[in-house]
DNA sequence: ACGAAAGTACGATGGCGGTCAAACTTTGAT
DNA sequence: ATCAAAGTTTGACCGCCATCGTACTTTCGT
């Protein structure tokens, strides 16, 4: 719990999460695209897989990052939602309720 | 968004929400239990307020504060709740949805 | 008016986390 | 074998946040 919530209050973290739930299948490392070094993502990209809230696996030199989009959304239902529709960059967040 | 997650994220911030979760009303800021001074829980309460997640106004030499439960659960549906059900100190979270 | 109680504001401090560069490892292609 | 690409590891640094104590304000009771 406090790992998973301390892993989405990164922005660059978040934005991960974003692109992962935004394609339609797993990305690699480097085909993200984060505003910090190589070395700083993969600090990001070891705090969500200790979290639980990725998977990785290698595919030849790619490191392969998968959303565990299921198993988070059991232990808490609509975190993961919230955050993705929070985190649309086109589109009025304050808006949505009124419609 | 930013904001909520950087409230919650504190376990003290987190204990706050809980105890006015599990509260039959609203608590003034000396009725929490906290393990920090009186200066800090301040600080505590400033950010939970700045944040969207309580409501807070004075009845007499007293500080109430409210949580803002159907607010929070409009915008971020499933939140509160993951994070109340995860904080229970005596049960176990992981047989929350087996059991 | 006086004192006590409840919070707030302010300044200082310590530790943790995000950041980077450089060196290293592993895999794939020529 | 050799080179390139993709990540990892390590060490160092810096800024921010949680924390505290003290002083201050406000409200209530006597």
């Amino acid at each position: 719990m406090q790992r998973v919530l301390e892993a989405v209050v990164d922005p660059v973290r978040r934005s991960i999460v974003t692109q992962l739930c935004g394609a339609s299948g797993d990305i690699a490392c480097g085909g993200f695209d984060l505003p910090v070094s190589k070395s700083t993502a993969t600090h990001h990209f070891r705090i969500l897989r200790e979290a639980g809230l990725i998977r990785q696996y290698y595919a030849g030199t790619s490191r392969m990052n998968a959303l565990r989009r299921d198993e988070v959304d059991e232990v808490f239902p609509g975190l993961l939602d919230a955050i993705v529709t929070a985190e649309r960059p086109t589109g009025d967040p304050e808006r949505a309720t009124a419609g």
